[in-house]
DNA sequence: GAATGCATGTCGTGC
DNA sequence: GCACGACGTGCATTC
């Protein structure tokens, strides 16, 4: 890894066009060829870049650019498209370099996979009398999250979401409408369950006989702990 | 902005919970306090970060963690939300600090606002006899991106997109729903527009009687040139 | 401040 | 390789 502070100006080319003004910012060169151009604001994602696979290129300014006073020119072209980023560097305050190696990689808790998970143990959270059919139900268009039966025999098809928008209903209506050719399930019902749901989101549901749940994640992983100790 | 290489683990815990094993890699503080953790590898997005505002507090490791080889943690506190990242550095191999300054900021061009202006500007680029009623054609559902008349004088609204997939169907064939229910625009034809459309938003939106169009972006953007040129 | 839609989204996963 | 869905999505704009 590569870190350069220099005052420089950037131009990206490639799905869209984009231009930085000059200013002092981070140039971070990776070991794979990507380039990520940080100012000290902003959140994680960088003024501008370029994904690996690509490949730097430096070379000296023609006579124009010198006489605008660039004294290295970058060019950070994409492997596998024509995404190319120009990187005009005018002054160059530091630089260092450090091998890091290949990094483990990160474990996550708490996913939409870990929510199904719960969820699914805890399916008569939804009603009394409900049971769990099975997760991951496979269909044409895409596995449904959950599908399960409830007290009266009906098969109830589940989309779960961290946070329930309007995609989520259409994605859900999807299913549904599917299941429904199904003589073998017909006649299916919709819960669209999620730790929050959009007001817009509600009323769409609604309108097409779509039940909204609202789950509490940490209240689900409390039961879960629970249980866990009991057994 | 402050750039540290260390030999670290980190855990965020906020709305999910994730960890980072012990490896080197590149800590990045900026100005407004947050913290950016990268590995040589990946593409733009840290293996882990806290987003401004946020405030670093730097402690000494208790006896447990010490024992471990811990020799500073690191506590970065969103100032909003509850999360919060926890850095273990055992090994702290460079450090530096810079003064950037204010970024003055990304200019773009292409993206979806230009696209609506120059098909609006060009509106018979979908067909011979168009006619732009408005861009931006409010709701109550949201905005139609343009609504226009073709030869014969019927309405049709267009959405526009980059990319075309089919989210973007869906949200056509509500605005289309609505339309048609008002007897003045009644009937409204629907035209999904966008720079390159994927095969099953194609399908979809076939099925339901829209058509599609693939929009050059830079053809267009050539004919604006000649236009400019022109007056 | 909440809600809505775009993004050079990126990233994993299943076919 | 393509397509789809999740993401600690982030982010600007609008109401």
């Amino acid at each position: 890894m590569r870190l350069v502070i220099a005052h420089c100006s950037v131009d990206y080319v490639g799905r869209l066009k984009a231009h930085l003004p000059l200013a002092t910012r981070l140039l971070l060169v990776k070991a794979d060829g990507s380039v990520l151009v940080h100012s000290d604001g902003g959140s994680y994602k960088p003024l501008n870049w370029m994904s690996p696979p690509a490949t730097l290129r430096v070379s000296s300014p023609d006579e124009v650019d010198l006489e605008l006073g660039v004294v290295e020119q970058w060019t950070v072209q994409s492997a596998k498209t024509d995404d190319r980023l120009i990187i005009n560097i005018h002054d160059k305050i530091s630089e260092s370099s450090h091998d890091l190696g290949v990094d483990p990689g990160l474990i996550k808790d708490g996913v939409e996979a870990d929510l199904q998970r719960l969820l699914a143990e805890q399916i008569e959270t939804l009603g009394q009398g409900y049971s769990l059919i099975r997760r991951e139900y496979f269909t044409a268009i895409g596995p449904v999250d959950i599908l399960a039966r409830d007290a009266d025999g009906a098969t109830v098809a589940i989309e779960l979401k961290r946070r329930g928008d309007i995609d989520g209903v259409e994605q859900l209506t999807r299913y549904l409408e599917l299941l429904n050719r199904d003589p073998l399930l017909a006649p299916v019902r919709g819960i669209f369950a999620a730790q929050q749901i959009k007001p817009q989101a509600k009323v769409l549901a609604n309108d097409r006989g779509i039940d909204c749940v609202t789950l509490d994640y940490d209240a689900m992983r409390g039961v879960d702990d629970i249980e866990s100790r009991l057994f």
